[in-house]
DNA sequence: GATGAATGAGGATTCATTCAT
DNA sequence: TATGAATGAATCCTCATTCAT
């Protein structure tokens, strides 16, 4: 999405750009993002950016691709490690999104705030569907779970596939708003105790008595 | 947060312009809603809006609050109700938020475009805490059902509260989303098979082979 | 074209806005006309200016039909005098139009500047066809002619209409260029000698030698 | 008015460099036309172009003088031709200008929009008299034929040169405007009817009847 | 209390020109 | 000499807010 121009510039000053754009969008979102205010955190003048990146739209763009790709990479990590049980598969995909959180705060923020944009153009241009890869993680694994008689054959899939994802974005935010500082090592514990719950359920077993 | 002014003026007129206003926020955000566009919806003159309120952001926590309250006020409906076990409860609790989301829905709209706010100066001016709100629904709720056996002692009650004002959110939206046309019946189903998930869990049961 | 807050201007304001965008369109013509230097030389503020009118073409479009509105008004007090013959006619109107000129030399500027704008989207917007008034002018008023055995039955109707309309402009420029201090006084003989040309031909009369 | 540089480039550069900028000066005027565009076009780099021309007016000069220059070709032809009678002068003239338009319209574009200029400081800079060159090709011819006994004594040899310079630039125009795709043989008559127009007049004559 | 005009800082974008390599 | 990145003033336009009546 940018032009030559940005892609024949110094490393250096590629990631300047970066950054301060990366930064604006994440705690402005789209519209209030100011160029004005990117090409002073980068400091380059204002008609280098529009050598560099067609329009602020373009930008955004190839920042949000960047973004997901990002996360991406992250999640095809574990799904090489073909983990086998969905236990496992559950701690580490949520493990994966900490870490992917953790490692690019800004990016997840901007990332986050897509389901915002929803019913804008832009949104429509981007093309990319992030909510369905995030279902798609999960519905073959579940499908392959209930075959492996793992868990219950009377699930409705696609609604255990909501709540997996949703969980996932719930135990992410919880992680960097409440124990921000803390390592990623302080949340495995809590991740484990929430996937328990969504595998074993809240309910008080007949057994436990 | 409106002004005297505002108080004293006809229910009519007060009506045209909270509407005009919670439009505005519901389809545009915060910052993308139009003073401008609000004044000629709500057919007020520009001056006379400043004479209401002091300043658009004043408009917007008045518009939040107005909505906060109005959601509390279906809830405390069922509270008030006394339903005894924790499933009837989670059933309830899903219901009734559909029920206002469906009666309201550009109320509905504004407070789940709250999360986006979360890093503005605007938001902690807000002050309410809507989500502590939403988990101590759960919490006295979850402690009671320990306390009666109905569910694990084992669990961590926090988690868990967090995980069912998430998925009371995620079933709110969901059905708003896909089945936005049909009727509140429709959705019941839907919420007994997902608060069954979280009650049952995914696992497969021993006795079930 | 402009807004209803343009027309409810005092006289006093709305004349300077209107004659520093005359002065704007006829010294730099529609694209170079700069909205920040109307703003200055009207001395209102840069947020004035779009309560007035929506945009830059809008004011353009306002200011074009204003001006083609005026120069009709000057054509058609002559038209109503019903002067008989073709060579009055002819004089008439190249008066009436160096008179046009003469009393609005900005708006004659913007109207001459208008074959330029011929293959923007602008000028399909104008609609009017200004051209095609100029050749109306004199189509019937020819036929007229013929009828009344005043001009040979032998010429192309349309050429001549085309030659008359392109020497009234020709004429018009002429003395506004040369004469340009010049009384209206002193072009009235130019034009009779101009007519004269055209009526009787340039060609050594066979009775003359 | 280009550098010593320009000269010193291949021909088949300058030939690229020189048909760019016509292209862009005859689409988009002088104040519209894009140096950007013509590097672009011309397949040099930007810098380049800054060491061929001092800058965008100096390169418009050039092309102006170029586009004059070509056209005087044209003419001086025909006056070598030295055709006797005014007649046939007229109808060469224009034949000649038709000739040039379609053989390089888009020079014949840069000159239609030169009258454009009249008003702005690189028009007078350009110190050609363009103009005057269009009347001195009439004047003398014209004294000619009155001397000749050709044409009538009593016209005003000024006002006829002018009205004869300005019908050649009409039928040129409307010749490349009307009839675009025809071939030259077909504007002869209209040419020859118009000349007749001018030569005979339109008023019916005694004789005729 | 109502009105609607006035304000101006700020938004994104363009483009001829300069400069370092 | 050729290159193409760098520059920044200028462009049109928006909008919450103020102010005079």
């Amino acid at each position: 999405m940018p032009t030559d121009t940005f892609f024949n510039l110094s490393k250096e000053k590629k990631n300047r750009v970066l950054k301060a754009a990366i930064n604006q969008f994440a705690n402005n979102g789209y519209s209030k993002a100011s160029v004005t205010q990117i090409v002073h955190d980068a400091n380059i003048a204002k008609g280098s950016f529009y050598q560099y990146f067609i329009d602020k739209k373009k930008l955004y763009k190839y920042i949000v691709n960047f973004a997901i790709n990002k996360k991406e990479e992250y999640i095809n990590d574990i799904d090489n490690g073909k983990s086998n049980d969905i236990y496992d598969f559950l701690i580490q995909i949520n493990i994966v999104m900490i870490k992917f959180a953790e490692d690019n705060i800004k990016l997840a923020k901007i990332i986050n705030d897509l389901p915002n944009m929803e019913n804008t153009d832009i949104y429509q241009e981007l093309e990319l569907n992030h909510k369905n890869f995030g279902l798609n993680l999960f519905i073959p694994r579940l499908k392959r779970a209930v075959h492996n008689k793992e868990i219950r054959s009377d699930i409705n899939i696609h609604y255990t596939a909501h709540l997996l994802y949703n969980s996932s974005i719930f135990i992410t935010n919880y992680f960097l708003e409440e124990k921000e500082c803390n390592s990623l090592e302080n949340a495995i514990p809590v991740i484990e105790n929430i996937i328990d719950l969504i595998i074993s359920g809240i309910k008080k077993n007949g057994g436990e008595n």
